[in-house]
RNA sequence: GGGCUCUUAGCUCAGCUGGAUAGAGCACCUCCCUUCUAAGGAGGCGGUCGAAGGUUCGAAUCCUUCAGGGCUCACCA
């Protein structure tokens, strides 16, 4: 990675400096900045300068300016082989030599691209699922799992040292529902007894309850009540609230089922996460950081910051900010939302003072919400309030509308892999190229595929964009799909089982460049680039697109350009070693993205 | 109503700090499996970049206004 910087920065710093040194002889004038572009395939040439600007400074016809440019670089620049100027634009041909020794820089580097860890630099704190405990995970917190462990990944990849966490919403009247539905109609059943995963087994409980508390309230209804004091007198949920009171106080039995029924929960979300591919190095409970907010609050009250109305409610007064009022703790003293997320933040600080800011993986609804946050902690005083940074995400709905969990209206987690897997193995049948693979490692590749799909699927596109998930239709293994990609990585491996070393030193002065092999050079070059730039703009996305074009690329060379049928020895090693380069980038961007690569399917 | 955000081909999406004739995939049509895996490749069809103004040598990209969709403005989380 420090290698290839070098060499391209040299050569864009080299070049903009002889640019530069061309204006000043030939028209004495100073030029503050060269501007580059990638030089367009319908045009000879790799590297272009942008003429236009300098028409600001430098009168004359663009064509001849670019012509005298140009041949001064020829003259002075040795890695520039020749030059064309089409309107405005000066295309710069780079000689081959500057490629193959890009080439043998990188080869043998595993992690190129990768930047390692700076020690100077504050860590990262990314921040991804915060799951509620009396739901199974669905296609929502899919989205955001795969979105925030990658971010998390192309940070580390980036030269970051990362802390990943979750926050886990354990506390509050909905986790309630699901307990006293239990109590109620459960007769005692466990994950054991009923062989359900212990995240669906309580969260069959929370629609149980909602389905009662309706059933309720038409009763009500019926009996002449109007439908809002049916809502709130419905038995069932008084029956709910009495519990919360009774957990808040601390209350034996309840708090022992709170404990038991959370437990099989996280059980649950530990397979799923599991399956998913996604961990965590710590995690934090709400029920845990509530009170160190409510302490902060005190603190904001002595300096300022916040305001006590009359009746003892605790407010942010926000508005010469643009926003508005917002309160921070309750008229009876007990904590908000905001409460919470405050004394997390600090919680976190405390417990990892190399962390210098957070990621928070959270979706778009609550962009309001960070934006307040952040903006609470800055008037705290909090040095690192600056770096927090709210990875908004679109929502993910059906063709039906939006996923409701007390519906059951959701597509769950746990099925979705599975569905996937299934359809990988369909697929995969049909074309029946695993011939010799045992049942058990069949099962793993259609399940590396099927999450393959999955995940490459959700990350592509732009994090804030909402996706619409059609689950009838489900997903291609066609086209810009993660298949399509772990494919050209299966076939790649497939050349390398069929050539021999690929470590041998090349010949360097014996090759010319065919004009594929070009292409896939140019576009290697760009990906310690393309991490800098997703982990600056916390876009998976950009990972994912620049491994397709990769792949695009490599396919053309792979039907156009023989091989291991290459004239010579020498050029066939050189071909063997690109896509061995390529295989190798793809898959660590596909690392970056939580996705695995196959041998063979 | 205020704030934030999105709108690019029939569909799903790219398009980096403004730059050359706006790019992929799916679908539809034509070709290419005796040759390294055809989940592939080559080509065709398909666009007034939501609309209108403005800035600029130059705008999908920046600014303003408008239209449409989403989110949000709770002593819910």
């Amino acid at each position: 990675m420090q290698a290839y910087n070098a060499i391209k920065m040299n050569l864009q710093n080299t070049l903009s400096k002889y640019v530069k040194e061309a204006v000043k002889s030939d028209f004495n004038i100073e030029l503050e900045s060269v501007e580059f572009q990638a030089t367009r395939k319908e045009f000879t040439g790799d590297i272009t300068v942008v003429i236009f600007p300098m028409l600001r400074f430098i009168k004359g016809n663009p064509v001849k300016i670019g012509e005298i440019i140009g041949n001064f670089l020829v003259d002075k620049v040795s890695d520039v082989k020749s030059f064309n100027v089409v309107k405005g634009f000066l295309n710069i041909e780079i000689s081959d030599s500057y490629y193959i020794n890009f080439f043998n820089g990188i080869k043998s580097n595993r992690t190129f691209g990768f930047e390692a860890p700076k020690l100077s630099e504050k860590a990262i704190m990314v921040e991804y699922s915060s799951p509620n405990t009396n739901k199974p995970l669905h296609l929502g917190h899919v989205r955001n799992n795969l979105l925030g462990y990658s971010v998390a990944e192309i940070l580390k990849a980036s030269g970051k040292k990362v802390y990943k966490t979750q926050i886990i919403n354990d506390r509050g009247i909905h986790i309630c529902k699901s307990m006293l539905a239990w109590k109620l109609y459960g007769k005692g059943e466990t994950p054991q007894s009923t062989g359900l995963k212990g995240d669906k087994l309580v969260g069959n409980y929370y629609v149980k309850f909602d389905k009662e508390y309706k059933k309720q309230i038409q009763d009500l209804v019926s009996k002449g009540l109007s439908e809002e004091e049916a809502k709130k007198n419905a038995p069932i949920l008084i029956a709910a609230q009495n519990m919360l009171l009774k957990w808040e106080a601390g209350e034996e039995e309840t708090v022992g089922l709170w404990k038991k029924m959370n437990g099989w929960v996280y059980q649950g979300f530990d397979e799923t996460y599991k399956n998913l591919g996604v961990d965590f190095d710590t995690l934090y409970y709400e029920s845990n950081t509530y009170l160190l907010g409510k302490e902060f609050v005190s603190e904001g009250l002595k300096s300022g910051v916040f305001i006590k109305e009359e009746d003892g409610s605790v407010w942010c007064d926000l508005t010469d900010d643009g926003l508005d009022k917002k309160i921070v703790q309750r008229a009876d003293g007990t904590a908000v939302y905001m409460t919470q997320d405050i004394g997390t933040a600090i919680q976190r600080i405390k417990d990892f003072p190399d962390v210098g800011g957070m990621v928070y993986t959270v979706g778009n609804e609550q962009d309001y919400h960070f934006q307040v946050l952040f903006l609470i902690l800055k008037k705290l005083g909090f040095e690192w309030a600056k770096n927090l940074y709210h990875l908004s995400y679109g929502m993910v709905d059906l063709p039906s509308g939006k996923m409701k969990s007390r519906e059951g209206t959701v597509v769950d987690a746990d099925d979705l892999i599975d569905d996937m897997a299934e359809t990988a193995e369909e697929i995969s049948e049909e074309l029946g190229k695993l011939d010799g693979y045992s049942k058990e490692e069949k099962k793993e590749l259609y399940r590396i595929i099927g999450l393959g799909a999955l995940k490459y699927y959700v990350l592509k596109v732009d994090p804030k964009k909402r996706i619409l998930f059609d689950p009838k239709e489900s997903i291609d293994f066609q086209g810009n799909t993660g298949p399509f990609i772990q494919y050209t990585y299966a076939r790649i491996q497939s050349i390398l089982r069929k050539s021999e070393s690929i470590t041998d030193e090349l010949n360097a002065d014996d090759l010319s460049l065919h004009s594929k092999e070009k292409e896939l050079l140019k576009q290697l070059e760009l990906f310690p680039e393309v991490i800098q730039s997703a982990a600056e703009n916390h876009s998976p996305a950009l990972i994912a697109n620049y491994t397709y074009d990769l792949v695009k690329e490599f396919n053309s060379f792979y039907q156009n350009v023989s091989i291991l049928g290459a004239d010579n020895a020498n050029e066939k090693l050189f071909r063997v070693q690109i896509s061995n380069t390529v295989a190798n980038t793809i898959k660590n961007g596909f690392a970056l993205l939580g996705i695995q690569v196959p041998d063979r399917m």
